[in-house]
DNA sequence: TATGAATGAGTATTCATTCAT
DNA sequence: CATGAATGAATACTCATTCAT
């Protein structure tokens, strides 16, 4: 019984920030109402505060999800012998998986959620932690790199990984505010970046 | 007196998106009230309203005024002739400029309004046509750049500026989440970064 | 079968009302929500339904418990012989009861029932019948002792149960209000009111 | 100007402290919405937010005002030579002063109010501040009247004052449980009670 | 021009109550 | 009998905006 209602129980939070995800995405965490929420996850008011306390709540919810899928894959990367083709794995896989967010509006939803995070002392410490995470597996992956000769030694790794965090980062701004771009090309220059030093 | 009470009307304009700016700085677009903006400006509702229709003017009004000033000094770079200066002596004034932009709190009004651009179609716009310029005067001077075989053909002159853009827009996002991050180094290593190829 | 399940039920009924009854004298009844009156009964909101209707009838639940107690009592009184013992009698064991009230709360639920009475005709019917009786039973006794000259026959005996039920309330207001109160010195004073005439 | 804002405001907030003072006689505190207290003001809920930042301050207000008056009446009673004169011009003023306060339903709003008082620390205090000042200055005239021999000086002072305040309160809520009781036969008996000892 | 009282639609949230399991 | 997830009407309060003075 409690397992059935476990399981039950994460399906319903998993429905609402999956509602709430697409009105964010399509209007904003301010522009979208509780009622927007509820409405598209095809629930009532209580039912959504059965599960979360706040639209503060569901809106931290959103990140967190996101964020901690990511943080997962960093840590992989890790394991990787090879610093240079650990790092291209990593880049190769969030490039993609640009592609695949646009269509969900993870683009939309993240690039506002860097707005929130310098207001919501929340959302402002899952975004810092995760950038975070980011860069200290990249930068490791530099002094590696660096130990072994092949990136200039007088470079350094945090600010290269701060840079390569720009890059990513840039990119998934652009994309959202021009759906447009041109993902492959923009790769194949920072590819070209990763290799020429 | 036209002349008088326009010279008025524009410092009055200004002393509102001051306040305001200070405002949005502090908590976001959208947790900004009217009040708070009319009481940092020392007005009256009526005062603040006799000069801007609503708050989306207002904050489209913050902008206008940030990214106007900016895209005149991209023409002035598109004068110089060797492009490969141009892009450096952009880049060392914007660099600088986010020194003293922290202060004042334009990043975080900046990474705020990415966020809005994706929901707001006026504001949108203004950053659009910013970004759009940015890219346009950049991916000239790389054109130029590589017609004297400065840069390496292969490389897509748009994804270049677009990953030029990234490196920029990207360190201010990471700076406004930590405003203790090291610039100097991160522009270090742009700086490498656009001399090796 | 059927005794069991009334034992039950009536154990379950019990459960709940003392219960609530905790609640309201903490934080009255329209702070007391059903969520609090069910955790504190330790049930489930199903199970409090199966036993009252509804949160009114709670409320009026709690307070025909107790005044159908003190209703016996008077009656019990009426058959004292001597009227005025009869009185001091009551008076007695009201004042008494006072002291062990307080431990569970009852003056502050009472008070706040005085209030309720007013906007909520059950419990106004309630607590006006509660207060017939005791004028009843009193001005009958005060009656009886007029007879026999041993009060003054110009006072008006239904005035004098008022007022004697107003010293008792007056005393159960202002002990709920600051609960310091020194109930035995009151007492005395009372007590010679009601010996002096 | 100031002074006409000034005297405009607080007639706005008396007409908001009139409409919510007939709703709470009606209704009670809790049944009574807020949109019954904008509406009986013949006002929108943004100007009745203008002038209280609460329905708590609301129902704050209605007290303190009623019970301010009543305390400098106390005050002015305590200048009589003549303890005794001085307290039963004070009983003929309250007592009279009881059949005006029904018609504006103030006993209802009065019993509702000691429940409040239980539970809210504002009106509590208001309240605990108002009885203070009724039993000082009436165990003053008490001593007084000791003193010079003309009251038992067995009894309690403060008892007195205490049996005294609740022979004035036991008859505000036996009159607001039924109107129809008889306030001038219920005076005659405190009356006699007062000259007896 | 300037004021600030007034407006009222809109918002997040609560909570008594029901009912499928 | 019991559970607790679900309901949805109701509520206090906000805030961009207007307009009489």
């Amino acid at each position: 019984m409690p397992k059935v209602t476990e399981a039950h129980s994460a399906a319903r939070r998993q429905q609402i920030i999956d509602a709430a995800y697409r009105c964010f995405a399509r209007r904003g965490f301010h522009q979208t109402t509780m009622r927007d929420i509820y409405a598209e996850a095809k629930l009532s008011p209580g039912a959504v505060y059965h599960y979360f306390a706040s639209k503060e709540e569901i809106i931290a919810g959103s990140f967190a999800f996101d964020y901690e899928r990511s943080i997962d894959l960093f840590h992989a990367a890790r394991e990787n012998e090879d610093p240079l083709a650990a790092l291209q794995e990593l880049f190769r896989f969030f490039f993609a998986a640009l592609k695949g967010a646009a269509a969900v509006g993870a683009g939309r939803v993240n690039v506002q959620g860097w707005g929130e995070a310098l207001i919501n002392p929340t959302i402002g410490e899952t975004i810092r932690r995760a950038f975070d995470n980011y860069r200290d597996v990249v930068s490791q992956a530099i002094r590696k790199a660096q130990a072994s000769g092949r990136i200039d030694k007088g470079l350094d790794p945090l600010a290269v990984s701060q840079a390569l965090l720009s890059l990513y980062c840039g990119l998934e701004l652009q994309l959202a505010l021009d759906p447009e771009l041109d993902a492959d090309k923009y790769g194949a220059v920072v590819w070209a970046l990763l290799r020429s030093p």
